[in-house]
RNA sequence: GGCGACAUAGCCAAGUGGUAAGGCAGAGGUCUGCAAAACCUUUAUCCCCGGUUCGAAUCCGGGUGUCGCCUCCA
């Protein structure tokens, strides 16, 4: 498989570090707020990645972090008067909520939170104190970035230019504006954890290094996050780690492009964000997964309403395809096959094939998406009641293993109560007499509670709106 | 100012040298008691200019426009 190297800027083999086992890591929300859609959109497509990799037949250790200590949390626990943590915790099941909502993969999920890292991340400063790469002033820790081995190597930013378009408030306690804090001095009111360098709190960028070494080790194969992280975040990361471990950090870093709103990026600062959590009160949040999927991850999209109402139509034509199967199915008969029914496999498996292809083209998870719809409308025009079984459920095992892979059609038709049926069966009876109003006035009746009814020549179908 | 992306039909979006996937919306039609679903037909020469080539949306140069990062940010 081809993956985009932010690091190299181009697209690479992908090979992992041992053979069968992929380790990732993602960095998560920081957890002060519900994440809004483009907070999702590396969750979905680094899920897809790792979906891939399952079906694919490796093991995945996968990271999705949760930053539960820093600005933002502390002023938001002040406003409400309440904890840090209670927050943190709020805000993590929130997340939760939303995650599955999405179809991530959540059961496999590990979630580590910084402030239970907090030994670690102070072994890890001391570690950086010993190399001489690290300096404290006055109980603030910062990392000296001259002592990093090709710092800006990820963003492609030398030392000097930084320097002289630095905009960062200029703290007299640096060597270098650039310097960054690995450990932040306790302030009134705030949360604080004791250390050799007195009481405060981890800085942002070494609770990833420290995670990602305590959970997947020196040396991962993926970290990925949004490419707005790429500088400073990342940056710091590697020069972090990589001076700590000497030993690369990550083998492969993928950025995601941004999602915008006419243009803009979406941010919380910027106040042009739709959450998650409203998107879902509307929508089933597939439709919203469909979306992010239906571009390629490294391309900036823009979002709105009526982006997500298209994403929603096309899902939907993907969901009739998977129930006229499912009907199909259910009316079928097992027999041989004459040579045209085993084309009709055959040509199922050249749209597998093509799909896959297209994964393993960089996660070109809008072109995969394609040979979705290209077998669903194949099987619309060739199937019928006369086609064997055998083909039926081929293709509709085909459609569901790759779906499945990009997370979305999970959504299974229920049982239909009895009352409902006993309705269907009503209306029957009525057409079958001929008594059109009454059979047009119990579809209405149904249409209200959800359920769409389509007369076919062999009965009645249904499906949910 | 530095670094980096992107520009394909009404909308969304693949395609990186051989003559434009797919979806949404629209129009016409088939099927149907009607409807729904489905099917068929129909809608582009790829921002502009120049170059390389037998041949470019795809490579090179120059424009124009939009965006991201350089500060918390997915």
């Amino acid at each position: 498989m081809k993956l985009y190297n932010t690091l190299t800027r181009k697209k690479e083999e992908f090979k992992p570090i041992k053979d069968g086992l992929v380790t990732m890591y993602v960095c998560g929300p920081t957890v002060y707020n519900y994440i809004h859609v483009g907070n999702a959109r590396p969750l979905v497509v680094f899920d897809t990645l790792r979906r891939y990799f399952i079906y694919k037949g490796y093991d995945v250790k996968y990271v999705v972090n949760f930053t539960d200590i820093d600005d933002k949390l502390i002023n938001k626990a002040n406003e409400e008067g309440t904890t840090v943590r209670d927050i943190a915790e709020r805000y993590i099941d929130e997340f939760i909520k939303d995650a599955e909502g999405l179809g991530l993969y959540e059961e496999d999920t590990l979630h580590p939170r910084a402030t239970e890292y907090i030994n670690m991340i102070i072994k890890f400063i001391e570690g950086l104190i010993e190399k001489g790469a690290a300096y404290v002033v006055d109980g603030n820790v910062y990392f000296d970035i001259t002592r990093a081995k090709d710092y800006g190597k990820l963003s492609k930013k030398n030392i000097e230019e930084l320097k002289s378009g630095a905009r960062v408030d200029v703290s007299e306690e640096k060597k270098n504006p650039m310097d960054f804090a690995l450990w932040k001095k306790k302030k009134e009111g705030e949360p604080a954890w004791n250390s050799p360098w007195g009481e405060g709190r981890p800085g942002w960028h070494i609770e990833c290094s420290v995670m990602a070494k305590e959970l997947l080790g020196d040396t991962i194969d993926i970290h990925a996050g949004g490419e707005d992280l790429q500088f400073p975040h990342h940056e710091n990361e590697i020069a972090q780690s990589e001076t700590l471990t000497e030993k690369p950090f990550a083998n492969y870093w993928l950025h995601n492009a941004m999602i915008n709103v006419d243009d803009k990026k979406m941010s919380k600062s910027e106040k042009n964000f739709f959450t998650v959590r409203e998107i879902s009160k509307e929508y089933d949040l597939e439709v919203l997964r469909f979306f992010i999927l239906s571009a390629h991850y490294r391309n900036p999209v823009n979002f709105s309403r009526d982006l997500v109402e298209q994403s929603k139509r096309a899902l939907e034509r993907l969901y009739n395809g998977k129930n006229n199967l499912e009907y199909l199915l259910s009316k079928a008969e097992e027999r041989e096959l004459n040579d045209e029914e085993k084309e009709m496999m055959k040509e199922i498996d050249k749209y597998e094939e093509s799909f896959i292809a297209s994964m393993e083209d960089d996660l070109n998870t809008a072109d995969a998406l394609a040979s979705l719809f290209e077998i669903v409308k194949y099987s619309n025009s060739n199937f019928n009641e006369k086609t064997p079984k055998t083909v039926i459920k081929y293709t509709y095992d085909v459609l569901m293993k790759l779906s499945n892979i990009l997370g979305i059609l999970s959504k299974d038709k229920e049982i239909l109560e009895d009352e409902i049926l006993e309705l269907i069966e009503k209306r029957n009876a009525a057409r079958k007499e001929k008594n059109y109003e009454l059979a047009d006035r119990i579809r209405d009746q149904l249409r209200e509670k959800g359920i769409i009814l389509e007369d076919t020549p062999s009965g009645v179908k249904w499906r949910r709106i």
